[in-house]
DNA sequence: CAATCAGGTTACCATCTGGTAAGCATTCAC
DNA sequence: GTGAATGCTTACCAGATGGTAACCTGATTG
């Protein structure tokens, strides 16, 4: 008997340039990992550490699915113990681009509301 | 006994800007719904065939959080059967700024990838 | 009265996400 | 050889997400 999968169709136009590029920046810890790459290369564990909280796992993941999709490229080191190396891409150059923007508005609302407000429904 | 609440430490930086107005744009159809209003208002059936695949589900609840967020203003007007216009707020157009830069970047991947590449660990 | 349209709401449930905890391989210093 | 550091991987699972289907209200049209 075949399963059928339910939750498939959510993105209907599949070539949706707003769709594709958040796609680039989606998932917990992705944009903090772009951002955190835009003066250059970190190592594991500083991302590690820029990052208060997320796991070894999350970002692991995180960074081989940026690295597949062009955003970010990975270089071990020949040292000892190795370490690797993970800087931007032009791609991901300019998705930092983007969080500028989305920055600056974070700072704005920052001033604005000063309060937290709630993002969940 | 109390109930230990597993999954509700992932951002830690409770005022980081960038994680804030990330979570303004959080959320399946929520970067849709936006830039379709960038515009002008649109009416709650309008935008169930501007996003093709959206449920009136999910429409009302991104319409309802945007509205709480400050996002977009909701307003019904006395017409008969009555019909409800949406429309972008001052900080709703900064986020469609902020969105025109994604959607730049989605159309020149458009270009240079073509094929489609998949965006799924 | 029944049907229709606008704009929802609700119940139910499959799937996805991302957390914790543990383990693993390599290399070097003691 | 034992331990620490670096950079991962795996198993397990709670809770968040978002889909479908059905229902609702209030006004208008026939």
């Amino acid at each position: 008997m075949i399963k059928r999968r339910k939750n498939s169709v959510p993105p209907p136009p599949p070539d949706c340039p707003l769709r594709k590029c958040m796609e680039l920046l989606s998932g917990a810890w992705t944009p903090d990992i772009i951002w955190y790459l835009r003066d250059g290369e970190r190592r594991f564990n500083e991302l590690q550490t820029d990052l208060p909280g997320v796991s070894a796992k999350m970002l692991t993941t995180r960074l081989k699915r940026l690295e597949r999709l062009g955003v970010i490229l990975r270089s071990p080191k020949p040292t000892s113990p190795p370490t690797v190396w993970y800087g931007l891409t032009p791609l991901g150059l300019e998705l930092v681009g983007a969080l500028s923007v989305v920055v600056d508005i974070g700072h704005r609302l920052k001033q604005s509301h000063e309060g937290s407000f709630e993002t969940r429904l």
